[in-house]
RNA sequence: GGUCCCAUCGUCUAGUGGCCUAGGACAUCACCCUCUCAAGGUGGAGGCACGGGUUCGAAUCCCGUUGGGACUGCCA
């Protein structure tokens, strides 16, 4: 039988990383083994669902590249197979009525060596009403046994676990079983998910045996379980949607590549044959496997993915770098944009010299969110860094001489990189500077800060008088 | 508290009993390159949590200790 995995986020908020490692982990599985890989949407949570969080979902997986075969599939489609499965449950005697409210049970077992629901109605017999939810009635002795792709046989005594709750007085099918019946519907044969389901693993495994066990109910051979290891925060948490940076759009948004991520995300619990770590989605296609995912927690460490984003940045073609810059640099030409405008016009804008400077940017950017300040200076009304410019200018009279005698200089001068370059020395050592410090003033003056590409290609690709015209004002600031 | 999972440099990992004087990557430090900033190059520091076994031999197998984490909802 081919394997067939799902995905099956709930859009209770943004598409969280934790989320896309598990996604890209199942994608993984099925496009190695030429399986299946599905999407179903767990929307059953009315309180906590918004369309526009199913929309992110979707768009987020888009963006990485998560193709799905099937779906996606909405739970809330899939309630008549649930409230089947539980009316099969309880005909078949599994599945019991409970009054008990929450109070009751804490008030009953506060002095009992272990807290949970303590089975109080598993005899009473009480029919269904409004009033009763409806309890697994859990094996008290005995083991149920976790058969773990990663991890091996996890072994859990029946004991240990309470009858929990299945279906809401309202008739509502609770998580744990709905989740189970939605995969045996779609034909599921390989639960991947995250560590923190391992414990409740147990439980479905109990129903989804129950269930086969039920008259006039198909027997389907239990899936085979992975349970990823968690990705932690510093503090080695669980990754909390409120403390740290999980949004995957937010990642997109600062100019992070989809290769990029896909790549470092599959890096965590796993990792590629060979020493490169820099591996193409074929790659990890062809070498992935369930068997060789790590057991133990991974941090997510934004300061390695940034690196990778920096060498697939840099690993870019020209033409491809341009493209990918375009939603920072160009936004109202691009289909998606960031939350961050560029600080130019689409008027000030201008394409070819953008592509004229973008081998000089390439390769000092870690993200493409990082462009826009970087090329700045070439695009509408310079914007002044008043420190770069009190240190280099408006403090220090070298600094004003340089300018003076740039600007007679460079008024004649064939316009190129190769002689602004040997100008600036030249006229540097007749004052006693360093070519560094010779620089220091013109970059200043020109592009309004003290870092930035290399200052000579600029002034080529800038041209003569804009520069000339800058390099004046800078002067004239500094006399007023 | 109970159940379960986990344990190699700061971080992600390679390692499945001898090839380990433990390899790589990120981060870090130094140097080189250099018009700023990067990138790149070279080199350095840095780890098998601890204690017992098993074995001729243990990072690798077993037990215990310690430490960390997850779960313990009429959420998903």
């Amino acid at each position: 039988m081919t394997p067939r995995v799902r995905f099956a986020p709930s859009p209770t908020g943004f598409f969280h990383v934790g989320s896309a490692r598990t996604s890209l982990f199942n994608w993984l599985y099925a496009r190695h083994t030429g399986g299946a890989f599905v999407l179903r949407i767990e929307d059953t949570d009315t309180e906590r669902n918004r369309d526009e969080w199913q929309a992110g979902i979707l768009s987020a997986m888009a963006w990485l590249g998560l193709t799905y075969d099937e779906g996606p599939f909405l739970q809330s489609s899939l309630l008549a197979d649930h409230t089947a499965a539980a009316e099969a449950l309880y005909g078949a005697g599994r599945l019991y009525a409970c009054d008990c409210t929450r109070d009751a049970i804490d008030e009953r077992t506060k002095d009992a060596a272990k807290p949970g629901y303590d089975g109080f109605c598993r005899r009473r017999g009480l029919s269904r009403s409004p009033e009763t939810a409806l309890r697994f009635a859990v094996a008290r002795e005995g083991e149920t046994v976790v058969h773990d792709l990663i991890r091996g046989d996890v072994t859990f005594a029946n004991a240990s676990y309470e009858d929990f709750v299945v279906v809401r007085p309202n008739g509502v099918v609770l998580y744990p079983l709905a989740n189970l019946v939605d995969d045996r519907s779609i034909g599921i044969t390989h639960v991947i998910r995250g560590e923190d389901l391992l414990p409740t693993a147990p439980k479905q495994v109990m129903m989804w045996e129950a269930l086969n066990d039920c008259d006039g109910v198909e027997s389907v051979p239990l899936p085979r379980y992975a349970h990823l290891p968690m990705l932690v925060n510093e503090q080695r948490k669980k990754l909390s949607k409120r403390k740290d940076p999980v949004a995957v759009e937010s990642y997109r948004d600062q100019g992070y590549l989809p290769e990029a991520f896909v790549n470092y995300l599959a890096l965590l619990g796993w990792s590629p044959r060979g020493g490169d770590e820099k591996v193409s989605r074929e790659t990890l296609v062809e070498q992935f496997a369930l068997e060789d995912v790590s057991h133990s927690p991974a941090f997510f460490d934004v300061k390695k993915l940034t690196h990778l984003n920096g060498e697939y940045l840099r690993a870019m073609s020209l033409e491809q770098f341009v493209e990918a810059a375009r939603p920072w640099v160009a936004p109202w030409s691009s289909p998606w944009r960031p939350t961050t405008a560029p600080p130019w016009t689409a008027e000030e804008f201008d394409e070819a010299l953008f592509t004229r400077v973008a081998p000089l940017v390439q390769e000092r950017v870690t993200t493409l969110g990082e462009v826009p300040a970087m090329v700045a200076f070439f695009f509408g009304a310079l914007r002044l860094d008043e420190a770069a410019f009190a240190k280099t200018i408006g403090g220090d009279p070298l600094g004003q001489t340089m300018l003076a005698v740039a600007i007679e200089r460079f008024a004649g001068l064939t316009w190129s990189a190769t002689t602004l370059h040997e100008a600036t020395a030249e006229l540097g050592e007749a004052l006693g500077l360093a070519l560094r410090k010779a620089q220091a003033p013109i970059r200043c003056a020109v592009t309004g800060t003290l870092v930035g590409p290399p200052l000579f290609e600029s002034l080529e690709i800038l041209g003569r008088e804009p520069v000339l015209a800058r390099l004046r004002d800078a002067l004239a600031r500094a006399n007023a």
